[in-house]
DNA sequence: ATGAAAGCGCTAACAT
DNA sequence: ATGTTAGCGCTTTCAT
């Protein structure tokens, strides 16, 4: 049952009794066709049931249409939020999408993305966190002539970027305890190696002071944006003798890992501690209680992001010699059972 | 700083003193070729930073060293995994993966997937559930000559597959809480249009009936494989007048909804209340208590249904005229707190 | 506004 | 064992 071949540019053009020049024109949006023209070589091109064939363009044109998203291990919901986000675009500019999983330590990090690009041709590329923090990586990028973007970018940024300000969202979570009258709060912070932990961290720290209350070394411990790290942070917060009245892990997994040890120690949640966490993933939903949390608007960043990236490339300019260019999109806090004022 | 161009075939021909068809021999492990000779040409390769253009590569030869994966709504974990395996497989044999999000309900969607596959020319799909148990659809990508392969395929399967025995892992389930004493046993069921659902219940039937006891309607609750549903059902099952002791969802979602609705309740679990999923998704170990759930191999089951669909792709037979073929993988049991003997 | 012709960088017959 | 020669199906000058 299956067709001969698949109908060709030519093909079309001899349906619509026109030049494959003429074909290309229409299918590019070029200018100088005669609206009937145009109509005739649509009408052949549906008829034959035709698909350019992705490639031939790729190879007569200068372009691969076909960007990468380079990640380390993320959370399961944000790679298919991120990935929900750039398809989006990618669909309706005719690009396709590959994935790039990486080794953020790794010593040839740099190296080895060159490589990839260089062997897969991709036109741009999408950094996740922590990828797009490596010290030096967008550099070698640059000099390479890659153009790339990237998501949640933390320190001093060169090029494109987008982002929440994480900063800013740890100090209204935080804020939000202190009104409700916590006063000893904790703090779980992320894997030391990524960016947003320390902007997470510093939101915290900021609304404290505003309250004019020090950053006791009891109320932080080190995290690893893991479950069991969250476990073994709870494990040192509450066995302070001071225990905190509240609990921000800064993010969700290690939340859990608050709840699941606060719980295992006869503490009720959130009567005897109250539990915050970090990025409204999934699971913050199915806990028991469900937990108060900051909610990233990840497809949409991963949208703006591939948005981002599509513009530059077309400009010609590379991502280096513009300005700096990070937009921030809108965080939400959601208030669940997980906190309560303390008793 | 970037480089004039990217080395071609002619460049590395020259640099070895041979012929570019020699050069693409040497590059396709195609016979015929002097040791010595494919030295020279792999050192100038090498020296030129040479990478073969996969458009030129696919454009000139017949396939497009591309796949995609279609799916619809999984779960992020799942999604993440199941790519995980998929490019293990595709990163060793030179292939890309696209990806294709689909509406599983559309009428139109058989043929959708035809025209995506014409679109973007690649040479084979792997489609996950409920996707690959679309009425018609496989029939539909035979008839087109497309090829594919099968994630937990359900029913008389036509073609390639790769599974667990979601039938039997229910019954285990079911029968590890009858031999802990259980004897009313509630059951979630899944999403009425997903042929997992149809298995799993089957399992925990063949359990009840093999310990010589009745399926009351009253124990089964119609679910969708959502939180929400978790919990509705949950509160069908447990305002009954002889409530279950233990509930088995069909998936880890639901069984989160299951223990929130127990709890709100006042129900101690595993003490009054035994639950247990199916899947093992992140979500079972960050519940309190931890989930006692089947785990699947997604990541394997990724890689054998890629490594199948490449086998099948160069056999050069279609998937549909051969002999059904569906291995299956195994799953485990991993019993946590959730689940106890009742009291 | 439209067309002719020359590649893009490979693979695939077909020599040799 | 190696080389020659056509394409693959587009985009891109450059004509007209």
């Amino acid at each position: 049952m299956t067709e001969g071949r698949q109908a060709t540019i030519k093909d079309v053009a001899k349906g619509a009794g026109v030049s494959i020049k003429t074909v290309s024109r229409v299918l590019n949006d070029e200018p100088n066709v005669r609206p009937a023209t145009r109509e005739r070589v649509l009408a052949a091109a549906k008829g034959l049931d035709y698909f350019p064939n992705p490639a031939a363009r790729r190879l007569a044109g200068r372009r691969s249409y076909l960007i990468a998203l380079a990640y380390d291990n993320p959370s399961p919901s944000y790679l298919a939020d991120v990935i929900e986000g750039i398809m989006e675009v990618c669909r309706s500019d005719g690009y396709f999408l590959a994935l790039h999983g990486c080794d953020f330590t790794a010593p040839s990090l740099a190296r080895e993305m060159v490589n990839a690009v260089r062997e897969s041709r991709v036109d741009g590329l999408v950094l996740t966190p922590p990828v797009g923090d490596v010290a030096g990586l967008c550099e070698t990028l640059s000099d390479a002539g890659i153009h790339y973007v990237r998501l949640a970018p933390s320190g001093p940024t060169k090029g494109l970027g987008v982002s929440i300000n994480d900063r800013q969202a740890a100090f209204d979570m935080t804020e939000y305890l202190l009104e409700l009258g916590h006063r000893r709060i904790g703090f779980v912070q992320g894997h030391p190696r990524h960016g947003t932990s320390r902007l997470r961290e510093e939101g915290y720290r900021a609304a404290l002071e505003r309250y004019g209350l020090e950053v006791e070394p009891a109320l932080l411990s080190q995290g690893w944006y893991t479950l069991e790290s969250g476990i073994e942070a709870a494990r040192a917060l509450l066995r302070a003798d001071a225990r905190p009245t509240a609990i921000f892990a800064s993010n969700d997994d290690m939340a859990a890992g608050v709840i699941q040890e606060a719980l295992r120690r006869g503490l009720r949640v959130p009567e005897d501690l109250s539990v915050a966490g970090f990025d409204d993933v999934p699971i913050a939903r199915m806990l028991s209680p469900r937990l108060t949390t900051i909610r990233q608007p990840v497809q949409a960043m991963g949208k703006r992001a591939t948005e981002l990236l599509f513009e530059n490339l077309s400009s010609g300019e590379h991502v280096s010699t513009q300005a700096d260019r990070v937009e921030l999109l809108d965080y939400r806090m959601l208030v669940r059972p997980s906190t309560a004022a303390p008793r």
